[in-house]
RNA sequence: GGCGCCGUAGCCAAGUGGUAAGGCAGAGGUCUGCAAAACCUCCAUCACCGGUUCGACUCCGGUCGGCGCCUCCA
């Protein structure tokens, strides 16, 4: 079986074939960087980690890149507004989400290529594109890329198909458009004052300006990948939906024009949007939510995670409080059956059962992942798994070792359990590891938990512990009393089969 | 106006021309001092109307409803 990807080129599922197998190059939009981006954008940037991280698990070496975009006009409007630079504006926000990023375990990219670093590279490229003819000075000394001298244009969108409506969606600002054809785009913006004000014009031998927006891409992935591998044509080029057009559309064709390949990519990939309470997210509606909204919230981000693997990356996804507690729920059980796993011997060599399970997971998960990333189907497979293991394990069963690579193999490429997912035990005799005598009798029993979480465990342990013993003197009351009073303080105590109990902070 | 997507149980969500994965919630059990966890059992006929077919949720046509894109939005 060879992994299947949803290609929007063709609009069909095809069979995906490295050009120099088993390096694949992936190129992603990534963020602009003129403020924190929303749990909308990650949802796309999560997608594509598991595109990558399911590759990577098939075998490829992968060289992703990411881009920043740092700028453009909103970032220039940004940086006014803030009276800064754009290169001043864009420093937070890049370190921020980098930490999203991680928070959300998102594998990082090779390369995180800034636009601004590329300024060189761009003014080559629409210096070449003005050389070759596809590309001209308009009235307002812009440089703009003439569809007209590009006959493949329209691929993607399917362009040819459609009318366009001018300005349907209203975004356009009063841009004067100096250009021979409505639908030519601008590879050059020649500088405005507020540009040189925001530090965001350069010199160019066609004028003083800044770079289009779909410039960047094609200058930063064509140039990384020719020093990595010395190739002008990408494996897969991934963003959402939005992209296609005129984004991914003009990257194309400045790219073809450019390199006079065929194809820029050989496989585009579109995730669907994120929508709350039905309608997109997006800045422009004030309906934004972060990823460090959630982090604060103490949303762990297996959860995050698990509600966008539940439905398929091109079908859209509404994003409600429910969903988020339907996952976490899902989350916390697949955690509790890997803690359970984790605190077997893994030095026995494990039981029949378990190997049929193994076997079971591993086809069902990959079968899943290799048809267009279906990961609504492989987490089937991984609940599944968790159903039948914890009923094996329930009836004595020891995991095998096949059992627990596979289990490991499918967990880490859609990362969905939760971060914390052993609770610490205390042992049947009521004694925590390094409790005293004294406090096991509780004369220096602090009522009140530590603040240093490591601290505060050992006091929950402690509490526990004595609950155990009190459970073991059948003096249920005060056993009870003890684990009310450490639920108030957020710790959940369970008992534990063998007649050891755990903790976990709820 | 053009292009396109979607409508499956209380909620979320896969899926196949032959009678519907999985998750959450709910109900009833097993276990248990209690609780929790875990496991077991139960819980849909796939928006509506026509058509094609031996047979459609799955194919075709239409209706209704929701959503996206249409020049710098992930």
């Amino acid at each position: 079986m060879t992994v299947s990807l949803y290609n929007t080129m063709t609009r069909t599922i095809e069979p995906f074939r490295p050009i120099d197998a088993p390096r694949v190059s992936l190129y992603t939009c990534g963020p602009t960087v003129y403020n924190y981006a929303h749990i909308g954008n990650f949802r796309t940037f999560t997608f594509q980690d598991v595109l990558r991280r399911w590759l990577e698990t098939r075998g490829h070496d992968v060289f992703h890149v990411m881009n920043l975009t740092d700028v453009d006009d909103k970032m220039i409007k940004g940086a006014l507004a803030k009276q800064v630079s754009i290169g001043e504006l864009a420093v937070p926000f890049i370190e921020a989400f980098f930490a999203d990023r991680d928070y959300l375990r998102i594998q990082p990219a090779h390369e995180y290529p800034r636009a601004t670093d590329f300024v060189a590279q761009m003014i080559a490229l629409v210096a070449d594109l003005l050389s070759k003819g596809v590309a001209y000075i308009g009235d307002d000394a812009s440089v703009y890329f003439s569809i007209e001298r590009f006959p493949a244009y329209g691929r993607l969108s399917r362009l040819d198909t459609r009318e366009l409506r001018a300005n349907a969606s209203g975004r356009v600002t009063a841009d004067e458009y100096a250009k021979e054809d409505a639908r030519d785009f601008v590879l050059w913006k020649s500088a405005r004052p507020e540009d040189e004000q925001s530090g965001a014009a350069w010199d160019a031998p066609f004028g003083r300006g800044r770079p289009g927006w779909h410039l960047e891409c094609s200058a930063m992935a064509l140039g990384l990948l020719k020093e990595k591998w010395g190739r002008d044509v990408l494996d897969i080029h991934a963003g959402a939906v939005d992209l296609v057009f005129p984004h991914h559309e003009d990257e194309i064709a400045q790219s073809c024009a450019h390199t006079g390949q065929p194809e820029f990519a050989n496989v585009w990939m579109h995730g669907e949007f994120l929508t709350m309470s039905g309608t997109k997210m997006s800045k422009r509606f004030g309906n934004i939510l972060t990823a460090r909204d959630l982090q604060e919230e103490g949303v762990d981000a297996g959860a995050v995670r698990l509600l966008f693997a539940t439905t398929h990356y091109r079908q859209a996804l509404d994003f409600t409080d429910q969903a988020l507690d339907a996952a976490r729920e899902g989350s916390r059980r697949l955690g509790e059956f890997a803690g359970r796993m984790a605190s077997t011997s893994a030095e026995e060599p494990g039981s029949g059962p378990f190997d049929e399970l193994a076997a079971r997971l591993t086809e069902d998960f990959a079968a899943a992942m290799d048809d267009d990333l279906n990961t609504p189907r492989a987490l089937a497979a991984l609940f599944d798994a968790a159903r039948d293991g914890n009923r094996l394990l329930d009836g004595g069963e020891s995991p095998s070792k096949a059992f627990r690579d596979s289990w490991d193999t499918a967990a880490d490429v859609v990362q969905v359990l939760p971060a914390r997912t052993r609770a610490r035990v205390v042992a049947a005799t009521g004694l925590a590891a390094g409790t005293s005598k004294a406090e096991a009798h509780g004369e220096d029993a602090s009522t009140t938990p530590p603040s240093d979480p490591v601290e505060a465990e050992a006091w929950a342990l402690h509490w526990a512990g004595r609950r155990v013993a009190a459970k073991t003197a059948k003096i249920f009351a005060e056993a009870d009393r003890i684990r009310a009073f450490l639920a108030e303080h957020g710790w959940e105590v369970r008992d534990n089969r063998d007649g050891t109990a755990s903790v976990q902070r709820k």
